[in-house]
DNA sequence: AGTAATTTGTGGTATATGCCACTATCTAAG
DNA sequence: CTTAGATAGTGGCATATACCACAAATTACT
């Protein structure tokens, strides 16, 4: 058993990068750690300062993250204070995120922190190998990618799974 | 604001691996749903699989995953019967986790339907490019580049986060 | 032997994430 | 205008994942 399972082990692109992303989960977590903040939190509000009140959905999409799980991920930052949800007025349905200035605040502090994180993971990488990495990364989160992937299931000529 | 928070939307190494964890598990679990396993799940049975009756902390180590996680995400597949706990005889301390029968075939299934995701991606991404990917993200898992990361934080003359 | 330090797991708590069902709102078809 | 269909979010439930404190067992030191 042990041979025939060693591909999946090896070759499980999903896998790769879940292990990868616990463990830089881990790496930078524990430098962010003194702001009190996630790493997921993070990103999440430097993507919210960036986008200038970005409505939920866009939010979503651009994290790649479901919906759903954009909404539950901001209510422990909505309780403390470090972004809020505005309505928007043409369209009744929709959410705006936007920081508050202490949002504003601890992200700036979070960002300082960041940076060291990511000067580390630069120095023991390689800032090729590094830029190279996030680029691959970026056309596998892309939805030209998912697309592709869907399309090769229902053009391609696969054999049946089962 | 914009601007500023640009560079760490772009760069940051963590958040990049997050978002494409994100969006693979969807792809690769829409593909395995069929089997009812989760892909985390489908990795864990593979690698115990794999492993031949390793310790919690063996397995955790192999996953790139804290020890607790592991009892946790343990517990859904204990309950339905595809894994079971057994205890070391030498030391008293030590679980050792096997698969059951049940366990077995469901994961014989799910790696046939695995292997139409992963032809897919090599497919839409490149066998060299995909590769690749695994190879790096293989170094960033390693408890090596852990090691060097914090090293990297001790020894090198870092500038202070605050 | 006896005690301190280490190692292995467990359980609690909190965040992260996804799917589904449902509500509210908007848009388009007639 | 009215109604059918699409779109944006919410809330519930389940899994994923981490950290901490704690218990049990083992090892190391004296």
């Amino acid at each position: 058993m042990a041979d025939e399972m060693n591909g999946v082990w090896e070759t499980c692109s999903s896998a790769s990068v879940k292990r990868a992303s616990r463990r830089l989960g881990q790496l930078y977590e524990d430098v962010l750690k003194p702001t009190g903040l996630r790493g997921t939190q993070f990103t999440l509000l430097a993507q919210i300062g960036m986008a200038e009140a970005p409505s939920l959905r866009q939010l979503a999409a651009a994290l790649v993250m479901d919906l759903s799980a954009l909404g539950h991920t901001l209510k422990p930052l909505t309780r403390d204070g470090l972004v809020s949800l505005v309505a928007d007025a043409s369209d009744k349905r929709v959410k705006r995120v936007i920081l508050t200035p202490d949002g504003r605040a601890r992200l700036a502090e979070a960002q300082r922190h960041w940076a060291v994180a990511q000067r580390r993971f630069e120095q023991v990488l390689g800032p090729d190998e590094a830029k190279a990495l996030r680029q691959v990364l970026a056309e596998v989160s892309s939805p030209d990618f998912a697309a592709r992937f869907a399309a090769a299931g229902r053009e391609g000529g696969e054999p049946p799974a089962k």
